[in-house]
DNA sequence: AAGGCAAATGTTTTT
DNA sequence: CATTTGCCTT
C-alpha cells in the first residue's frame, strides 16, 4: 500500500486529522485550510491503511455537487472507482433509504418528491378547503411554519392543543396538510430527511442493518446539519460505528433555515472520546485577507475559537470604495474589471459577490455597457422553471395517471377549455370517492355528466396522457420527452408568447430534451423515466451550461460558500443592506450576518474589494445607508480607501445629500436634528417623505442604521 | 374561461 | 422600481 501519497502534502494538523486512530473524530476547519482534501485523504486512509472496506463507509454531504466532488476525488486519489461505498447528500440517501424500504416508511412504492413550489401550491389547496382567508393567513408563511416544525422533527401530533390562535391555526393546516401528502403518496424535502428517520426509529431490525454496514460515517460542512439530520446521524452510529465530522462554525449562515451550530458542541458531548483537530492554516488568501477576516468574525462571541494564519504574504491591501450611488458602484467594479481582464487575467477568477438578489440587476447593466460576459449563479434552478416543471409534469402523468399533483399542474396548460368550475367537479368527486383526480375525471366523462364543452376539453385530455403512455416502453427517453412537449402543446405555446420571455422558455424545454439524451440511469435493467424523475427531483440541474465562455461571475454571499475567487468584489457593504436590516433585531441572526461577511472576505485569494454606495434606491425610493460596520471592524492598516480623480461633484456629507425643497407640511422637525426614539435610539433625520398622515421621515440612528418611519407614529422626541 | 389591469410585495437557498 | 398576485371585466 501507498501511504506516502496519501499524505503527500498534507501539513501536521491535516495528517493528524487523515491519520486519527481515535474512534470519533472532529475537524474545525477554517475557510481555505483543505477540508475536503481532508475528508477525502481521511477515507483513502481507512480503505488503504487500516483495511476498511468501502462498503463500511458512508460520507454525507449536503449539495449533489459537493458528493460528487468527492467521490471524484476518491476515485482520483486511489485511483479506482469504489463501488459499494455511499456517498450522498442527507436528502438523497433519504431517498435512497425510503425507496429500498417503502412498505417499512409507510409509503406507497412509487412515492413522489414535492419541490417547495409543489408543496405551496398543495398548502394553499389544503388552506382554502378549510376556508382560511390567505391574507390573514399567508401560505407561505404557513409553508415555512410547516418546514420548521419538520426540521425539528416535529409532527403535528406532538403539539399539544394550545391557547395560541396562530399555532392552533398552523397546527390545523399542518394536519390537513400531513393528510393530503400522505393521501396523495407524496413526499415534501423536510419529510424526506424525518421519515427516513422514523423509519429506523420505527423498525430496528432496519437500522440495525446499516448500522452494522456502516461501521464509517464521515459528514461534510457538520455546521449545517439541522436536528433531523442530526439525530439521524446518531442513531445511524449508534455505540459502534466511527464518526468523523467536519465543519466550521464560523462559516455557519444557513441557521434561518433550521440549521444548528450548536450540533458541533453537542458532538463532543454526544460522540465520547472524539478526538478535535482544528486546521487554521490558510492556503488561499493573502495575509492582508486573512486579517480582515479575523478580526470580523472576532467580533462573535459564540465561537468555538479559531485564527486563521498563512505563511504567503502580505498581499494588497483591501480596497475600500465609497460610491455616490449603485450606478456608480457598479461602474467602477466594471472599470477595475476591465484593467484585471487587460492585465491578461481571466474573467473567471473574478467574482462580485452581494447580500441579496436585487443587487445584480444594476451591477449585470454595467457589467452589459461595458461588455464585459458575466455569469450569474443562483435565481432560478433549470428544473424549477415553470416551463420545465410543466414538461415533467407531462411525463409524470405518462407514467403514472394517478400523480394528482402533475395533474392539477398540467390539466390546463397549454389553455385547454378547462376551468375551475369543472376541475372543482372533478376534485369533489375524487374527495367523495378517495380516488385519483384522474379516475374521477373519467368516470365524470364516461357518467356524461358533465356539459358538453367541459366534457370534450378532459376527455381530450385524458385521451393526450393515455395516447403518450401507450409508446411508453417503445422510445428512449428523450423522443418521450420531445413527444410530450409537442403533443401536449407546450412548445407551441410558448412559441407564441411574446418577447424573450417564451423564446427562453423554448430554449429551455430543448434543454431538457437534451438532459434526457444525455441521462444515464444508475440501474440499466429498469425502467428510465421513473429514474430521470426521481434525480431530477433531487437535483436542482444547474450545472452551469456554456461553462466554456471566460466570463466574470456573480452570485449571493451564500451561493460563494465553497468557492474561492483570485479577485473578489463585495458590493454592497452598507448598514441595513449587508447586514440585512432584517437580521438586525435579532442578536443571533446579527452574528450569522457576521459570518456571511467572514465567508464572503474568505472567498478571496489575492485581491478583495469592497464597495458601497452612499444613496441607493431601493424598492423605488431612495436609502442612505452608512458603511457596513463590518467594514469599520477591519483593521485600518489593512484598508485602501479608492479616491476618484474625475469625480462628478459629489455631496460632501449624507444629510446634504438628502435635501428635499417639496416638504410642505409643519413636521415639528428640521433636517439634520437630533432626535430620539423609543426603539431605535438616538439619531439624525436626512429626510422627509410626502405630506400629511402618510408623510415619513429618514432617521439615521447611531446603532440601527437609517431607517425610514412614519412621522405620525413614529413618536420621535427633538433632543 | 381567458386576458387585462390594479394592488401588493419584496433576505439569504439546498434538497 | 419591477415583478408577481388577485380581482375584474369581456
Amino acid at each position: 500500500m501507498d501511504v506516502t501519497s496519501i499524505l503527500k502534502n498534507l501539513n501536521a494538523a491535516q495528517e493528524e486529522a487523515v491519520t486519527s486512530d481515535k474512534k470519533h473524530l472532529l475537524v474545525l476547519a477554517g475557510a481555505g485550510s483543505g477540508k475536503t482534501r481532508v475528508l477525502v485523504h481521511r477515507i483513502a486512509w481507512k480503505i488503504q491503511v487500516d483495511n476498511v472496506s468501502p462498503y463500511s463507509i458512508l460520507a454525507v454531504t449536503f449539495t449533489n455537487k459537493a458528493s460528487r466532488e468527492m467521490r471524484e476525488r476518491i476515485d482520483e486519489l486511489l485511483g479506482m472507482s469504489l463501488r459499494g461505498m455511499w456517498v450522498g447528500t442527507f436528502h438523497g440517501l433519504a431517498h435512497r433509504l425510503l425507496k429500498a424500504h417503502w412498505r417499512d416508511a409507510k409509503l406507497p412504492e412509487n412515492f413522489q418528491i414535492l419541490d417547495s413550489d409543489d408543496q405551496l401550491r398543495l398548502v394553499k389547496r389544503v388552506m382554502r378547503s378549510m376556508d382560511l382567508d390567505e391574507q390573514r393567513w399567508p401560505p407561505k408563511q404557513a409553508q415555512w411554519w410547516i418546514n420548521g416544525q419538520k426540521d425539528e422533527g416535529l409532527r403535528s401530533t406532538h403539539f399539544q392543543e394550545g391557547g395560541d390562535p396562530f399555532i392552533a391555526t398552523m397546527l390545523r393546516i399542518y394536519r390537513g396538510y400531513e393528510e393530503t401528502c400522505d393521501r396523495l403518496g407524496v413526499i415534501d424535502f423536510a419529510e424526506l430527511l424525518l421519515r427516513a428517520l422514523e423509519l429506523w426509529k420505527h423498525n430496528p431490525q432496519v437500522l440495525e442493518h446499516y448500522q452494522q454496514r456502516f461501521q464509517h460515517i464521515l459528514v461534510d460542512e457538520f455546521q449545517d446539519t439541522n436536528a433531523v439530520q442530526y439525530a439521524w446521524l446518531r442513531l445511524l452510529a449508534g455505540k459502534v460505528s466511527a464518526m468523523t465530522a467536519v465543519g466550521d462554525d464560523d462559516q455557519s449562515i444557513y441557521g434561518w433555515r433550521g440549521a444548528k451550530v450548536e450540533n458541533i458542541l453537542s458532538y463532543e458531548r454526544d460522540f465520547v472520546g472524539t478526538h478535535t483537530v482544528k486546521l487554521e492554516q490558510n492556503y488561499r488568501s493573502t495575509s492582508n485577507i486573512l486579517l480582515a477576516a479575523n478580526a470580523v468574525i472576532a467580533k462573535n462571541s459564540e465561537r468555538l475559537g479559531k485564527s486563521l494564519w498563512t505563511d504567503s504574504g502580505d498581499g494588497e491591501p483591501i480596497a475600500l470604495y465609497a460610491a455616490f450611488n449603485e450606478y456608480d458602484e457598479s461602474r467602477y467594479i466594471a472599470d477595475r474589471l476591465q484593467s484585471w481582464v487587460s492585465d491578461g487575467n481571466r474573467r473567471e477568477d473574478a467574482a462580485i459577490l452581494y447580500r441579496s438578489n436585487a443587487q445584480s440587476r444594476v451591477l449585470e447593466a454595467a457589467l452589459l455597457q461595458a461588455e464585459i460576459p458575466y455569469r450569474i449563479y443562483g435565481g432560478q434552478r433549470f428544473y424549477e422553471r415553470l416551463e420545465i416543471k410543466n414538461a415533467l409534469s407531462y411525463l409524470r402523468l405518462m407514467l403514472n395517471c394517478h400523480d394528482d399533483v402533475a395533474f392539477e399542474r398540467v390539466v390546463n396548460v397549454p389553455p385547454r377549455g378547462i376551468g375551475d368550475r369543472t376541475l372543482e367537479l372533478v376534485r369533489e368527486l375524487s374527495r367523495a370517492n378517495t380516488s385519483s383526480l384522474w379516475t374521477a375525471a373519467c368516470v365524470l366523462v364516461d357518467e356524461k355528466r358533465l356539459a358538453a364543452r367541459a366534457s370534450n376539453a378532459i376527455a381530450g385530455f385524458l385521451q393526450l396522457i393515455n395516447e403518450m403512455s401507450g409508446q411508453l416502453d417503445e422510445l428512449p427517453l428523450f423522443e418521450q420527452a420531445e413527444n410530450a412537449i409537442q403533443y401536449s402543446g407546450l412548445i407551441e405555446m410558448h412559441r407564441r408568447e411574446k418577447g424573450e420571455r417564451g423564446q427562453a422558455r423554448v430554449e429551455n424545454l430543448e434543454e431538457l430534451i437534451g438532459a434526457c439524451r444525455n441521462f444515464e440511469p444508475e440501474d440499466k435493467d429498469l425502467p428510465t423515466l421513473p429514474q430521470f424523475l426521481d434525480q431530477v427531483a433531487l437535483d436542482s440541474g444547474d450545472r452551469q451550461a456554456d461553462e466554456d465562455q471566460d466570463a466574470v461571475q456573480l452570485m449571493t454571499l451564500h451561493s460563494a460558500k465553497g468557492l474561492e475567487f483570485p479577485l473578489v468584489f463585495i458590493a454592497g457593504v452598507e448598514e441595513n443592506l449587508f447586514p440585512h436590516k432584517m437580521s438586525l433585531d435579532e442578536p443571533g441572526r446579527l452574528e450569522e450576518e457576521r459570518r456571511l461577511a467572514y465567508v464572503g472576505i474568505t472567498r478571496a485569494m489575492q485581491k478583495l474589494y469592497l464597495t458601497f454606495a452612499e444613496s441607493r434606491s431601493i424598492y423605488g425610493s431612495e436609502s442612505f445607508n452608512s458603511v457596513s460596520r463590518f467594514v469599520r471592524d477591519i483593521p485600518k492598516e489593512v484598508i485602501e480607501e479608492v479616491r476618484l480623480q474625475n469625480t462628478i461633484a459629489r455631496p460632501t456629507s449624507y444629510a446634504a445629500s438628502a435635501i428635499r425643497s417639496d416638504q410642505g407640511d409643519d413636521t415639528g422637525f428640521q433636517l439634520g436634528q437630533q432626535v430620539n426614539h423609543t426603539v431605535y435610539g438616538e439619531g439624525v433625520i436626512l429626510n422627509f417623505e410626502g405630506n400629511g398622515p402618510r408623510a415619513r421621515v429618514h432617521v439615521r440612528f447611531e446603532q440601527a442604521g437609517t431607517k425610514i418611519l412614519i412621522l405620525a407614529s413614529a413618536n420621535l422626541a427633538a433632543i
